[in-house]
DNA sequence: GTTGAGCGTT
């Protein structure tokens, strides 16, 4: 549990812990081909995700004209006050793909000078304890770091953001 | 008719 090597997230440039190779090689004997499988598809469902800091004036039409870009998308909603039906300033949008989802994820968007995407709380929640803290890696190669490729153990006190940055 | 961190009436 002492002997990792510090990384950083290539996407939030957060600092992670990195297990070693080796360490690597005995949880992926550990665990056999079917869990792993289980676990990627678990971790790859698309979920919601929560569009914060929207401009009064957005519509959900507004959020889907701006998030077709990225992809396919199942629905839009803008939370409103049900009896004056303003604008809440936040809202929901979910993709059909989840590289889709991924992708606006990983970056930042304006939406008339403002606007911020995340997983919902909810969502962090169910991921992690869907995985245990064990992800399924985004593209790394060994250009980061030298295990084979595809798990890498992230453990112990992890920033939030880090752990959004890494789903 | 205003506001500006947050976490979704169904």
């Amino acid at each position: 549990m002492t002997d990792f090597d510090d990384n950083v997230c290539p996407r939030s440039n957060l600092p992670v812990q990195v297990s070693t190779a080796q360490d690597n090689k005995r949880k992926m004997d550990e665990m056999d081909a079917a869990s792993a499988v289980k676990m990627k598809r678990s971790i790859e469902k698309t979920s919601d995700l929560i569009i914060l800091g929207l401009p009064w004036k957005t519509s959900e039409q507004d959020l889907k004209d701006y998030f077709v870009t990225f992809g396919e998308v199942i629905m839009v909603q803008v939370k409103r006050d049900v009896k004056t039906g303003n604008s809440k300033g936040f809202g929901f949008v979910r993709f059909t793909e989840y590289e889709t989802q991924s992708k606006v994820i990983s970056q930042r968007h304006m939406i008339d000078r403002r606007c911020e995407c995340k997983l919902p709380n909810s969502e962090v929640f169910n991921k992690c304890l869907r995985s245990t803290c064990l992800f399924e890696s985004f593209p790394l190669k060994s250009k980061f770091c030298s295990i084979p490729s595809s798990f890498i153990v992230m453990i112990g006190k992890m920033a939030p953001t880090a752990m959004v940055a890494s789903l």
